[in-house]
DNA sequence: CCTAACTCTATTGTGTACAAAGTGTCGTCG
DNA sequence: CGACGACACTTTGTACACAATAGAGTTAGG
């Protein structure tokens, strides 16, 4: 699609990111098309691919919500993550590139540099972070499998998780993609796939020790 | 979606299961507008959500294909369902009810009958097997789950497998479901696991088997 | 003869108008 | 006072017309 389709897509995705649009939230197409300046032809578009990518949920009536996620639902998605994910290591083991993992390391070292400061650059971390798994994704080289991950992985709740994170979990992701390097160097698939599983699921439990506190104290600390 | 969309989606998706459209086929929005009867919108909108099911790809300048699947991206799918319903086994077997085994039960009985004649009914074997399969999926009760299953088991390459099946595996395919159901009947995981995954394997390299054999006499005996 | 650019056509993208369906409210009747 | 039903309004679904774009074929120039 071209570019008022795919505009809109982005739009009311970053919308819903960002906050703007919150979880629950009814959604009008006709609102939608006047914010975004297009007909509501692209929006009804963009809001198929949106409910295709778990952004948004219909009703039995076909009116749009944006998707409110239980903590249940982030368990499983995080489940999902891990088993996925860490099939990829297990088949990236066995392909990825010398030039890849050169990738790797650089990823990992500037990830180290941004989180060394006093105060942590968490979107330098983010940015890194999300270019080292892609390159493990790339080199798992299933199509499928980046899907389905994309799918997973590309969601609010998701996104927002390493600014759940303390010092310490920033530091122990920066290991833990050391072991990984170390497992890919040595074309270990088991290893890899131990490594990256564990890495997700304490991912999910710095998530959802955070949620908690945070719950006990200010619900709201989940945008933060 | 309501009449006109969902008619044209079950109709092509219809025609891509039964081989009206073939694989690698230049789908045209105006064309199939005219056989379902609607005009191109709902057409448009169907055909997006083939795509997000896979059922059809789009090349850089968004002309739409009926999806060409090789051997590769077979063995792929087949080690992501694998993964995925050894999982969803998994699950199950510590949320199943007794009431769901004895539904499970009782499709594999039917199945078993189905193949039990000297000319196997093939139809009636992929109609339990695929209820047998849909109780393990529910009893997981991880709508993320289901939903990932259903775009790769939903697939025309995966749905022809049984045809290939010679009555060897279609009684290995029962007894396996009995292995099925004594794991879930003691609520053991990873036995459910082991034999859904081994279960999974077994079907992609039943299909492997037959297409090679296949390709050396028929290129066309997929069909069949 | 080959290449490159241009035009023409086939196909998809977008906007708008209208139709259908569902939801909420208001009024009336029991 | 409560419940049921009808009507109006809100929202989504569909059709059609027009715009934009990519691809192929053709023609002209080197």
């Amino acid at each position: 699609m071209s570019r008022a389709s795919d505009h809109a897509y982005a739009q009311i995705r970053g919308m819903i990111l960002q906050g703007t649009l919150a979880p629950g939230a009814h959604i009008r197409e006709e609102a939608l098309a006047e914010v975004c300046g297009v007909s509501r032809t692209p929006v009804r578009d963009a809001l198929r691919r949106l409910e295709a990518d778990s952004f948004i949920r219909r009703n039995e009536s076909q009116r749009s919500f944006v998707a409110d996620w239980s903590l249940d639902d982030i368990d499983e998605a995080f489940q999902l993550r891990a088993m996925l994910e860490g099939h990829a290591a297990q088949r990236a083991a066995t392909r990825v590139s010398w030039d890849q993992i050169e990738r790797m390391k650089a990823h990992n070292t500037a990830l180290g540099d941004a989180i060394a400061a006093d105060t942590p650059n968490v979107q330098a971390f983010l940015t890194h972070n999300r270019q080292f798994h892609a390159i493990i994704v790339e080199a798992a080289a299933s199509e499928r499998l980046a899907g389905m991950l994309a799918r997973i992985v590309e969601q609010p709740v998701v996104l927002r998780t390493a600014h759940q994170y303390d010092r310490n979990n920033l530091l122990r992701s920066h290991h833990e993609h050391d072991q990984l390097i170390a497992a890919f160097t040595c074309h270990d698939g088991d290893w890899a796939e131990a490594v990256m599983t564990s890495h997700i699921r304490r991912a999910f439990h710095a998530y959802a020790e955070a949620h908690r506190l945070g719950s006990e104290t200010d619900g709201s600390s989940l945008a933060a």
